[in-house]
Order: structure tokens, then sequence, then C-alpha cells
DNA sequence: TGACAATACGCACGACCGTTCTATTCTGTT
DNA sequence: AACAGAATAGAACGGTCGTGCGTATTGTCA
């Protein structure tokens, strides 16, 4: 029984490394038999479909998410720092090669309904929720306004980050980090406590 | 001469159709022979390669852009009204099937250079400085405070797009619009001469 | 109208895809 | 040590992909 787990999981590690940069289902199955060192069939015994192993790439891929970005922001004290290092967690998770998994994921599967799409739409909205979430405690802080719409707050630090995406990655415009941070340090000055 | 040329222009207005659904490197020679009524080595013979297929479709992905989103836009007077025309234009492109063509693109060729890629880059480049250019007028216009940095603006702008195709198409959040609105109305907001 | 080029078709190739079936090897338990 | 069952391998399947070749059809102009 744990011959098959570990194996499981060390193909999963390769697949979404894989998949970050050819994304999830232009990943083949020959191809990561061949990364992982399995052949073909026994690697697709794991799984029994294409589609349960894309399931699983993008749970592994949410996995990993919540430990690289979101669980060391917790550290983070609560409120405005919080937030600032979600963003940078998040900047950090973005530089992997092949770029952001969930960038990239939810263009390729947003036309193709079914269950690897309902999984990554889970994995985005939580992730939403957590940027609100933490706009909330930084009202509740003092840090920002108590007027300021959360889910617009996380709406807007979600959009500056996919510009980021798009200007870094495809553009490769070596001004994207400091557009970014602009328009984040506007957002963040544009939601705190006036001073008087 | 004319024949060959009436039909080439046939199948591109297919081909983007189709790859605005299925991306660009999705679109398969057969599948979008069957869909044009021709053989499929008779298609082929109009480009030589898939990727010679693949520039031609960037390409009329752009002059389509450029008709239905930056021509009228060029109607609306100069200024605020220019960049609200082209935030609605860009709203009514993204909402065809299969959303706008250049941000799925954009995801797909991000790690595969080459000369789509480059065309791509440039229709992207081509957009953000028609961006940048309205708001310079809208500084000119005395719309915008003279301060404004409008390589930022459009940056945000973009950026807003961005979060709003997301929300809209993978989320499928019916709040998308309003989210994008609100942010962009404080984008103007923000750039716009103060009342005094 | 006849000739010549442009255009389109049919067919086949090799490569890779996901999937299935049958064997074989490995692992853990009595 | 023997056995059961899990884990892996191998070969093959039907399909689709991009591409090349030879030939037929169509369009164009003297």
């Amino acid at each position: 029984m744990a011959k098959g787990e570990e194996t499981r999981q060390a193909i999963l590690a390769k697949a979404f490394e894989l998949s970050n940069v050819v994304g999830v289902s232009g990943l083949s199955i020959g191809r990561l038999a061949e990364a992982t060192g399995l052949s073909k069939s026994g690697l697709f015994a794991h799984f029994g479909s294409k589609e349960a192993l894309e399931i699983a790439v993008i749970g592994e891929a949410s996995r990993q998410f919540v430990q690289e970005v979101m669980v060391p922001a917790l550290r983070a004290a609560r409120g405005e720092p919080r937030i600032r290092g979600l963003f940078e967690n998040w900047h950090k998770w973005s530089q992997r090669e092949g770029g952001c998994f969930f960038v990239g994921a939810c263009s390729e599967l947003d036309d193709r309904p079914g269950a690897p799409r309902d999984a990554l739409m889970q994995s985005q909205k939580d992730w939403i929720d957590e940027l609100e979430k933490a706009a909330r405690i930084a009202v509740s802080e003092g840090h920002f306004r108590a007027d300021v719409d959360c889910a617009q707050f996380a709406f807007a630090m979600f959009s500056i980050m996919l510009g980021l995406h798009a200007y870094a990655r495809f553009m490769r415009d070596p001004k994207a980090d400091a557009r970014a941070r602009d328009s984040f340090e506007k957002l963040l000055e544009f939601s705190r406590i006036r001073p008087a």
C-alpha cells in the first residue's frame, strides 16, 4: 500500500512541474512516463484516465499553492502586512518556470466543462476568498477604512497580479514589477485609513 | 489570382472563429478543413505549414481587433470619452464565444518562442500603446492631471480587463461586470483633474 | 477556344495520443 | 517459503495530428 502511494506522489510532483510549462491538457501520459522512468501503462494504471490525472495534477498544484503562498503569509502580522505577504509569496510562485500554474490552466479550461474545470474553479475561489478575508482582517485591525468593499479589493488585487503576469511573462517587460508594485501601493493607499 | 485570395480569406475567417474557442495551437488543420468544406491538403496548400497558418490567424485576429475595438473608439471625442469607448469596445469583443482571442493566445504562446509568439506580442504592444496614447490625449485635453503616468495608466486599465475576463469567463461570476466597472471608475477618478 | 498556371483533391506516411489487454515482477503477510 | 495481491511492463488498438506527393479540376488570359 505504501509503495503505490509513494510513486503516485512522485508522479504528481513531476506532472505538476511539467504541466506548469506545457499546460494541464498539454501534458501527455507518454511524456510524463518518460520523465518519471515508468512505462506508459504502468503510470496510467495509477489514475485510470487522463481526466483523473488532470484532476490529480490540479489537486497537487493547489496543495503546493497553499503551502507556498497561503501558509507562509499567515506568519505575517494580521492586516496589511499579511496582505503584502500574500502579494510577495504569489510573486515568487509566479516566477517558476512556466509562470503561475493557475493563470495558464484557467484559460486552458475555461471553455472545457468537466471535473477538472470544477476543481480548478474551486481553487481559484479559495484563493480569492483568502484575499477578501485578508482585506476584512485589515479592516478589523484598523489598517483599512471600515467602508472598504473587501470583495472589490480582492478583485483589484487579483487583477494587478494578472497584469503583472502578462507584462512579465508574455511581454517580457522589464518594468512589469515596478508597474505592478505601483498599482498595488496605490490600491493599498486608497484602502487605508487616511492620516489626519 | 483573385480566387485563391478569396478562399484564403474565407479560411482565415473560419480559422479565427474556431481558434477563439480551442486556441491558436489547438486549432487543427483537419477540423478547419471540415469546417470550411475544403480538403485537408487543399487547405494546407494555402499556408504551407501549421506555423504559417497560426501566424496568419494571429494577423486576422489583429485585423479584426483593430476594426472592432480601436477604430470605432476614434469616433468618440478625444480624452476620457475615447478611453471609455476603448473599454466598452473591448468588453463587447471579449464577450464573443471563446472570450478574448489574445488573452487565450498569450498564455498559450508565452512559453513557445517563435514567429507566432512574436506576431502576437507585437499586437499586444500595439494595444497597450494605444491605451497609453489615449491616456496622453486625456492629459492634453485637460481631463487627466498632467502628472499622470500614462504607461502606468495603461497597465492598470489592462489589468482590470484581465480581471474582468477571468471573473466573467472562468469564474462565471455574475458580478464580474460591476467589479470591473467599479475599479475602472476609480482609476478614472484617480487620474482626473480634481474639482476644486 | 486552347493552353498554361493556379487551385483543390485523394492518399499515404510517420509520429504521437489515450486506452486496453495480458504478462511479469515486486511486496508484504501468514 | 509460499502465496495473494498490488505494481509495473509490453505490445497493440483506433484515432488524430502535420506534412508530402501525384493527379485531377478549375480559373485566367492570349
